[in-house]
DNA sequence: CGCTGTATTGATAAATATCAACCTCAGTGG
DNA sequence: CCACTGAGGTTGATATTTATCAATACAGCG
């Protein structure tokens, strides 16, 4: 699919967890006993691969589990009556699908996998019952909650195909950073029209903006590959979307 | 501020919520009995009244309650560092506002008081130790939270001016008919400015939009006051966004 | 009454979408 | 090995939506 390798989480083992995946902090830092640990790696379930347009889950099926991204990148997306397509977010390794769907308890939305996808999946109702007893769980999935609704609001602004398509690549950058790839040089796993949807712009003006972009110098675009030049001119035009 | 008097939820005392209030349901629905009641209701603060204007909390404060509004109307924004601003929502009685702070244990956005508003106020980790012993309570808490990431995402598509109203009364009127009020007749609280940049259109464009759908016998605008006439056409123009 | 802020209306401008053509590359099969 | 093919991507010309600007209306209030 990529021309270089998709990052991938290390996996983990029965004492820890894949050392990219948000659920891996909570039971060290908290100080937990080797049986709470091993009760939480008890509601793991490693799945897939699915492969480059194999779904992950599909609207309306009853939730019970959410999933960390192992390896690859999940879409989510939903359609319309009118059978039209909008694209509601990009997954990475180390982050966590399905908690939009504990609300009607069944999936709100379609996921599917852009490459090769493999999947930590916990058990919602278990992880829940477990959280219970474990404080620090408990504070890490209303965090990662509480996040979410930050995250689905910050590209909901008025801003232009500009400011959009420069905050799209930063926060691409950082949050490959944060999983220990590189920051200014990466490729991106999902398709221009992809892109453009989850950005409301039409797939041309995507081009044009990476255009644009390349020719000032902020970024050299080949493809799917993209390199970052001038990370803080891009951070500038980002900014009023980031909000820094 | 506006004609008719606003909803406003009937208030609890010490053995009941608010009718209207999301956390209204939790201790009789599950059957606790009286001291899990009264240790939940020991959480509870009533503030305000916030007149029109004032903050209840501004981006940027440290966060340590959550609060369901009793009465009046909360709007949430954000300013980019340009100084412009971003309406990121309106929350009416029985709703919760806060929620987003749990991430960063601090406000995300700034609330001001669209009217006359009173608020029953909860210490978030004072709850979330109950939640650890009430099951129901902490069920609640997810759902509010798992909700909120759907309806941030519900606007934030590509959706043309006309479906983004008519999404945006259609909303209204099912949140006021589940507190008990009309659905078709009622006072928005907001500025038509506020409207706009929630729904990030010009100011224009909304009263244009408005004055389309009076004229097409959808509903009757006078100043604040809507009269929605045509419910099943105007949700018919909101199915794209609503997905239904 | 006249002021002030909010809302409406019309004329024009700007951003972005749409349409159409073309390119490029990775397969694919002769 | 190489032409064919088709999906995805780019580019240019034009259309459309919505914003912006400017003027006016209108209610609320001292």
């Amino acid at each position: 699919m990529s021309p270089r390798p998709n990052p991938i989480a290390d996996d983990g083992d029965e004492f820890r967890f894949c050392s990219t995946c948000a659920f891996s902090a909570v039971c060290l830092a908290q100080g937990y006993d080797k049986s709470a640990l091993r009760e939480l790696h008890c509601l793991v379930e490693h799945v897939g691969p699915f492969h480059d347009g194999e779904h992950v889950f599909r609207e309306g099926e009853p939730f019970n589990a959410i999933a960390a991204v192992r390896a690859g990148t999940v879409k989510t997306y939903v359609t319309d009556p009118a059978g039209r397509e909008q694209v509601l977010g990009f997954f990475l390794p180390g982050e966590v699908i399905g908690l939009n769907a504990i609300h009607q308890a069944k999936y709100p939305c379609n996921a599917v996998a852009l490459d090769t996808v493999t999947l930590c999946r916990f058990s919602f109702p278990m992880m829940a019952t477990l959280a219970q007893r474990m404080p620090g769980l408990q504070t890490l999935l209303f965090r990662l909650l509480s996040q979410d609704i930050g995250k689905a609001a910050l590209l909901a602004g008025d801003y232009s195909a500009d400011e959009r398509m420069a905050a799209f690549l930063i926060t691409f950058s950082r949050r490959y950073a944060v999983r220990g790839f590189s920051p200014t040089r990466f490729a991106l796993t999902m398709a221009r029209t992809d892109i453009a949807n989850y950005l409301r712009l039409a797939a041309e003006t995507v081009s044009r903006v990476f255009r644009r972009f390349q020719d000032e110098g902020l970024i050299r675009v080949d493809r799917r590959e993209v390199e970052i030049l001038d990370l803080a001119a891009l951070e500038e035009r980002a900014r009023c979307v980031l909000r820094e």
